[in-house]
DNA sequence: GCCTTTGTTCAAAATTCATTGAACTATTGA
DNA sequence: TCAATAGTTCAATGAATTTTGAACAAAGGC
């Protein structure tokens, strides 16, 4: 339904500066803490705007970061992470292993830094 | 000298950022290609005019990315890989063997992607 | 069919970023 | 001292990003 970029044709430079955004790793920090959970968008509602958040899952799921598929009114946003694992060994590990220990989206004031 | 984070300063977010940037992870590859070695700002020539250079040297600089230290007119750039190994364990690991593959910035037209 | 829920899209505004060239500083070497 | 070398800083420009709100679309429940 929606694009999104094939395993060969991720780019480490734009998965980096997706990832370099604290509202983003939050995002993924919160998609890692419940592995393998799919989450709709309005769980993120903590983070902005309904437009500003579609606007942040759309930049991870070009970036090739997210899977995002409907799922009747609700969007499921899922980590890809057999992909990046696969692209980019490792990466997500060491990036989820910081981001996860930051305090959830919901509870906070502001994106992490 | 010239003002560089500690350890425990650097964040997540920031060097993610600083390395979602092609001209910048070219520079990270160079320098991880020699580690250990201490590459002087004109080694990256190819990457950009010397202001823009500076800013970008500057900008991994104060990410914490790169310490930077004057050496008669010239500077030495080197990897903080220690500490970004202790601050976020298998980050560097992980970007460098991506970018270590991509061509060498002299040997460029454009910056990698 | 209508209303609600969930997101998207669009245009506009605000912000930040990257790039350039000129002027400048500091160090080295002749 | 003079000139060359290596970078920095500054202001300006253009490009890209982030953010907002209003209008829109699609699905599900009544």
């Amino acid at each position: 339904m929606l694009p999104h970029p094939t395993v060969e044709q991720l780019s480490l430079h734009t998965v980096l500066s997706a990832l370099g955004d604290p509202t983003r790793l939050a995002i993924v920090g919160d998609l890692a803490r419940r592995e393998g959970t799919a989450l709709s968008c309005s769980h993120f509602s903590g983070l902005g705007s309904k437009s500003n958040l579609s606007y942040h899952i759309a930049k991870m799921r070009e970036a090739g970061i997210i899977r995002v598929e409907p799922c009747g009114t609700a969007r499921l946003v899922t980590l890809r992470r057999a992909d990046l694992d696969s692209r980019f060994p490792g990466l997500l590990d060491s990036i989820i292993s910081t981001a996860v220990s930051m305090p959830p989206p919901e509870k906070r004031l502001a994106p992490v830094d």
